[in-house]
DNA sequence: ATAAAGTTTCAATAATTTTTGAAAGTTTAA
DNA sequence: TTAAACTTTCAAAAATTATTGAAACTTTAT
């Protein structure tokens, strides 16, 4: 496979498995082609890669700063932005589970935690299920919760040679 | 607040999360639903709870069984069809990481295998950037594929005892 | 065989999400 | 200032995804 090939199919499996995982699907590509670019990128030249509008580059580049992924970047005597992606595919892993944690575990755990609090009948199943479901998947949810603490601060060759030294 | 309210509060937190993960929301509060539920459900008790139409609610009761999360069961002397969800919020995350590695990460697996393969001009900058990348995310993915194998096979209790304790 | 009870299908519709593109806004240099 | 270069916004359009509901189908009991 030439280079070219390879790297539009890098684009579009990169957008497939963002669509898949509930991020846009020109997010994840425009993520794709800026990760496997050597240098910045225009506004310009991404609209004009992945044929997309100027209105959707610029709203896509502003997401990908929001979630850390991606940079301003300036260069001397140039009126243009450009724009390059943290290349550290470990950062990249951290920032985005530290994005998804704070916009959906966090306001999952705190519902959870509300509801953790009803009372009930101890004697009605309705109340019994409801309250062991309930239960059981904060506990579930805190262990992730612990878990991705850890990954957020760790070192990518401790976290994962503690994990896979243990599950041998 | 009162168990009524507390129910809806669960299938809409649900529901919420699950259309954040790219699962559709009608599923994610049928199984919600089904989750809190002592006794199994007839698609008509479904309809009318979650206000879905008989359509909607047979596909997704179908999808529900696909992901390996509810099952039919027969009720001796009875015509109609009850659902019923597993209680066991374990099992309930294995299904879900098997079947998403399956649909998923094995996908994406093989085509970064395939772009791994890809020679090119070992100078030529957007080669190696292109190279780098897909060695990185490909180990990243590896090292998760291993952990996901080992969370498949194991209990519970073992799995997060293992991680926490590591990570204290 | 037939009718009632129940389930499935799928074309049409509705809802939601994404994208466009042109106008408005901003910055810089002369 | 002015105008060119560039960026941002957002209402409208397009694309995608989810839902409906009625007809077709299947199963069971008589």
């Amino acid at each position: 496979m030439e280079l070219a090939a390879a790297k539009l199919k890098f684009i579009e499996a990169w957008g497939k498995l963002g669509s898949e995982w509930g991020i846009n699907r020109t997010m994840a590509q425009v993520h794709a082609l800026l990760l496997i670019s050597p240098e910045a990128l225009t506004t310009e030249e991404i609209m004009e890669q992945l044929s997309i509008s100027r209105g959707n580059a610029n709203m896509t580049l502003r997401d990908l700063i929001g979630w850390g992924l991606i940079e301003k970047q300036h260069k001397a005597g140039e009126r243009k932005e450009y724009f390059f992606a943290d290349k550290d595919v470990w950062n990249i892993a951290r920032q985005v589970a530290k994005e998804r944690k704070k916009r959906e575990l966090e306001p999952v755990l705190k519902v959870l935690n509300e509801l953790s609090a009803v009372k009930g009948d101890e004697k009605d199943p309705e109340f019994k299920t409801f309250q062991k479901s309930i239960k059981d998947i904060n506990k579930l949810a805190g262990n992730v919760d612990k878990t991705l603490e850890t990954m957020l601060k760790a070192d990518e060759s401790w976290f994962w040679g503690s994990i896979l030294k243990v599950f041998k």
